[in-house]
DNA sequence: GATATTTGATATGGTCCATAACAATTATCA
DNA sequence: TGATAATTGTTATGGACCATATCAAATATC
């Protein structure tokens, strides 16, 4: 489905620059068709996601928290005590991945891995007071600059069934 | 908000190698707590156009499409006469990454570059026979197999509501 | 006709995703 | 108990995708 995350460059400049065009007459960019694209569930999904992931970046620019790292933060405030694994399989991260992705969190002191004593070969994840305080700050502009965003667009009831219906595709398709 | 690709491999196994259990009383995984997660649009999203996409792919396993090749056969298709750059930016494709694409659409013989006479710069774009044959046994796969699949899961209603709510998150948010 | 722009292409770097392999630690079980 | 297997975090590595700079050829602009 394509669809790259290049963003706002549209190049809203009159596109006049186009090329089959003798006289004034017709001076339109001849845009393309869409055509049954644009019913196509995943490559209206990807268009949708990759906008989502651009405001939420937006929103969030202040703090410097990519969607990845955001919900890393939730899942550690959510369930403490939990080892690395746990929280990246949960996430759909692989472990691997998932070590520069703690490196960075932990190098900007939001959160920590403490050498569990039950099972030393673990490291219990725990969010600092910074982490914390980032992450309350985080929810505030979360909830009320993005996620507050689909209600002035769907409005409430229609923002519920979409998010609904995500849960489900996502879910059990 | 993560959530790789990974996949079906989530590991069905008991799982009952966990660590704390002394007894057989409490044998549970011990599941995390999502928490506000499971309402986060980008995070829902996300894992949705993931799991839209591996479906996709094995719909298509036959065809060996993918969504990305997909579209670029249907646009071509809807739009002849076209160059690469027109293509490529309709899509969201950087035209310099457009190119390894063409590469191999071309070299499976499902579309052709040919040299515009108007402007020898361009390279129109044309979908082969092969090509077409291809693309509508993609098209009815995809129809049969995968969009179906939207229908048996929401419902028809459902089905054009969560298309047309997509579009507007696509376009407006 | 000199200069700027466009088109397709190459080279390159970044990010994300996935697999293999390893040391340290723990579990299994003969 | 002790040998073997499994788990945890980690490194190394490769692939896919995305983005920028740059280039030669062709065209547009003035």
């Amino acid at each position: 489905m394509t669809v790259s995350k290049t963003a706002e460059k549209s190049s809203e400049k009159p596109a006049d620059t186009a090329k089959g065009r003798k006289d004034a007459a017709e001076a339109q960019p001849e845009a393309l068709q869409l055509g049954e694209l644009s019913e196509q569930l995943g490559y209206i999904l990807k268009r949708a996601q990759l906008k989502v992931f651009e405001n939420f970046l937006r929103c969030m620019a202040s703090l410097q928290l990519t969607p990845a790292q955001f919900s890393v933060l939730l899942l550690v405030e959510k369930n403490p005590g939990r080892n690395q694994t746990e929280i990246a399989s949960t996430l759909g991260i692989l472990r691997p991945n998932f070590v520069a992705m703690l490196d960075n969190l932990e190098s900007r002191d939001l959160c920590a891995r403490i050498r569990s004593t039950n099972d030393r070969r673990s490291h219990i994840l725990v969010l600092t007071d910074k982490g914390k305080a980032v992450l309350a700050r985080a929810k505030k502009l979360v909830a009320t600059k993005h996620e507050a965003r689909l209600n002035d667009l769907l409005g409430q009831a229609n923002r519920e069934a979409l998010i609904a219906m995500l849960s489900k595709v996502a879910n059990e398709f």
